[in-house]
DNA sequence: TTGTAGGCCTCGCGCCGACAA
DNA sequence: TTGTCGGCGCGAGGCCTACAA
């Protein structure tokens, strides 16, 4: 009897995934995570070429012959949801087209609508787990949170001794995944589990977000852990229809229509990462007031370098300064958000070549250290201040010798801010002044208010002719000084009027 | 305990087989097959841009704005042997410098030496075996023939239960490779096998190539079934240094230096063959009398498209018709020589838009056609003509009820070719002409002589100006009227003069 | 509740003897 | 002589229970 061990079982039936096929977006949204704002097509955005640097998988050298403004408004002319085939990570591709100067300061925000999300956001549940070390071995399967089991998967009948079912799941692709879903003390994924971590090279750390739609169909999406960033990637050869666990329609074929791979032996690096070169098309395109594509792959730490005219507005309508006290909502790998506090260390340009920008002109010091790692500087709309506090206990100071900081934080800026504790306040006058091109000069600028006697700690004020008045629109309390976990159907408001 | 069963196991050793590097050509020409002629630097060839366009993996749009002859005069300026890093197929890598037409006709052959191989051919020593079903097989071992291991590898010990030892073969990038040789009533390799069959993806139909160099070191080469050219091939996603097979240095990493392949889903298309753009880009550069490049993969059935031209003029020097009896070299999928019997069935330029061309002029049939698939048309240079024959036997008749033919070859040729039992013969008259690029016009041309009256196989004189002469060097007897195998050390002495 | 360890079973691989072409 | 089959043993994978954090 010949066994035809080799062949091509199940060859026939493999096909490339469509790598410019559009997601669902509230699918989308669901996976990228409810942190991640997508503008509107329609609204108008400011681009940073910094940010943009920032999603590079190499350095961006940017042409030192054409002259570079640090951000340039645009219009978003389309929006595609999508994701990558092979990493199945979600990224956006948005179609950029520049705008003068006297187009932005009118006519802003009359976009119908406030976000194309909140409208149907109810509509999908969503659960999300960081994958165990047990999870990822070899010898088991996926122990499945029980609220994970409850919300998502159908009931199983607890009457059998070993109550099981099988699950459907459709990852980004429209591929369907079975699993084995047994109860035996706990939720358990079994038969199929295996295949798919093998498949989608699952490593610890990485995320599962499941996705019940409406109808309750269940979806599968992926989040990569944050340290794959810059990681490899193996280049999967070759997927195993035959073992039954994907269904039709089994697309095995490995899409590189993307293109913007990059190796090292057999592995793909730079995932979820654009080439310098596309970042300097970008820029090239947009100096030029032609439109162009950028993608953008969200990820926790490198905030978008697509921002709403408004929500600059309103940041700018902030007097920052050192020492003020903030708080910044971080999701965290399990979908849950974390408020995080910290204080205005400095503000000052990040990068000397740009030096009148806003890209991550804050420099912060976190009272948790620890739980934001290589943040140390965030966008003015990144970030909400915080208006007043009662005592000491809620500045954290209670953690500080918990969390041993740096020396040239560890203490000075404390007397200075119970010095001035509401912070310097300000608003931006109602003038439909092109305020956004102002230029950034520090010599031309009006001292306002002194809040630090800190050197390192210059006050630095960003627009002629702001005055102070009290601001009210701190939306959260930052109750017991540590941070608060919100579950992850609450979205955030941050971006209510 | 934590078992770290992911992780780059290995991984730092990896390093990327540099895929220009040159292979020893002794060991090149012993994989490649002893009937493969790659001419010596300094060597003046023809170029054929049909027989180039044949080594295309996909159709050759040949541009229609330039003439392009049929064949162009070249100088040999440079030759690598290499071998491709993910197949193994070995190819030589040829600078053509086009010549002008006066530069060909004379100074020919002045080359010293015949062969840069024949004098150093004896230092190596090869052994063939095609894979079979068991050999590929994951359940078993390698069946190594009685002959190969004892000329291959160094003798066992049988004094023991078991005789075994560990054999290290070389492939043609220099990666070592373990196996363990184990006499048990017949010379199996097992230990380290599988993992070879799967690194360099096997299949049935592959032919290994084990080589003894005059030191005593032992090489490995891989010649592809020749289903398999246009087939699909797994690219290989990872080696198994761990394993201990694959020995220091552990080349491991794949590499895409070549660039010239093209893919469905995660398979590899269009082994061993070339772009068509290469195609076209030789052959202009050729036509401007540039120098280009050319890549020839070994295989059977494609013949060289560069042909030295005093093979070709010995070509020339017989008055080719219908009729003629031939017999050709053919090498065996296990390096045997067969020597191949047939009746040229008409001589006609083998495509319209060159009607001069001597490419694959001989239309011809076979005596046992099974042996030969898809080899209707031969070039001139490729056959042998019979000169006599003694008896019906030797034509091959009685195998023709076994191997019955098309019915419109069948019987009518038989008779005509006894009516003129030794053919036209024809000789080149010692002129220092350039007739190598004479118009190959037929309503110009003069009729010598008629041999068959099958309206389907016209006399074609090839060149003006012929005559008959006895013709006496046919070497190689035909005896029996069978094929005739010869062992892998010897080699076509096609060219002797 | 959920991460981790381990028992135990299954299955595929791989070595080698048996048999046959 | 050599291709193929099959027994047998080993080890990895995989399902599920036990235990602990």
């Amino acid at each position: 009897m010949v066994t035809s061990t080799k062949g091509d079982n199940g060859e026939s039936k493999k096909k490339k995934i469509d790598g410019n096929k559009d997601v669902d977006p509230q699918l989308w949204h669901a996976v990228a995570g409810t942190t991640v704002q997508i503008p509107q097509v329609n609204s108008k955005i400011f681009y940073f070429p910094q940010g943009h640097a920032e999603h590079a998988y190499e350095p961006v050298n940017f042409p030192a012959d054409i002259n570079i403004p640090s951000k340039i408004p645009c219009r978003v002319a389309a929006v595609h949801y999508r994701a990558d085939p092979r990493t199945d990570l979600v990224y956006a591709k948005l179609r950029l087209v520049p705008l003068q100067i006297s187009q932005v300061s009118i006519d802003e925000d009359n976009v119908a609508g406030v976000d194309d999300m909140s409208v149907t956001k109810n509509q999908y549940q969503s659960y999300t787990k960081t994958l165990s070390e047990s999870d990822i071995n070899k010898s088991g399967g996926f122990s499945c949170p029980k609220k994970c089991a409850e919300t998502m998967f159908p009931p199983l009948d607890y009457s059998d001794q070993l109550p099981s079912q099988d699950i459907y799941l459709m990852d980004v692709h429209g591929e369907m995944w079975k699993f084995r879903h047994v109860y035996a003390t706990r939720n358990i994924l079994t038969t199929g589990w295996s295949d798919f971590v093998t498949n989608k090279q699952l490593e610890l750390g990485d995320s599962l977000v499941f996705v019940k739609a409406a109808n309750s169909d269940l979806h599968i999406g992926i989040r990569r852990s944050k340290k794959r960033n810059d990681c490899r990637f193996n280049f999967p050869s070759k997927r195993k229809p035959e073992t039954g666990t994907l269904l039709q329609p089994p697309y095995g074929g490995l899409s590189s229509s993307l293109g913007n791979e990059r190796r090292i032996g057999d592995k793909v690096i730079g995932i979820g990462k654009v080439k310098a070169e596309d970042v300097i098309e970008a820029v090239k395109l947009g100096v030029n007031m032609q439109p162009f594509d950028v993608v953008y792959y969200p990820r926790v730490g490198t905030p978008e370098f697509f921002v709403k005219t408004s929500l600059i507005r309103t940041a700018l309508q902030i007097g920052w300064d050192c020492g003020m006290r903030f708080q910044m909502a971080i999701e965290t790998d399990s979908s849950k958000i974390n408020w995080l506090m910290g204080t205005i260390a400095s503000v000052e340009a990040a990068d000397p070549a740009w030096p009148d920008s806003l890209w991550r002109l804050l420099q912060v010091t976190w009272d948790n250290p620890d739980l934001v790692t290589n943040t140390k500087r965030l966008n003015p709309w990144q970030v909400e201040t915080l208006r007043y506090m009662s005592s000491s206990k809620e500045l954290g100071l209670p953690q500080l010798p918990t969390f041993p900081m740096d020396g040239q934080f560890s203490m000075p800026y404390l007397p200075n801010y119970f010095q001035t504790p509401k912070g310097p306040i300000m608003y931006l006058p109602e003038t439909s002044m092109p305020y956004f091109q102002q230029p950034f000069n520090r010599d031309d600028a009006t001292t306002l208010t002194t809040v630090s006697n800190n050197p390192a700690c210059r006050k630095v004020p960003l627009v002629r002719g702001w005055s102070v008045i009290p601001r009210t629109n701190a939306k959260k309390d930052a109750s017991e000084g540590e941070t608060v976990e919100i579950e992850n159907s609450v979205s955030s408001s941050k971006e209510a009027a």
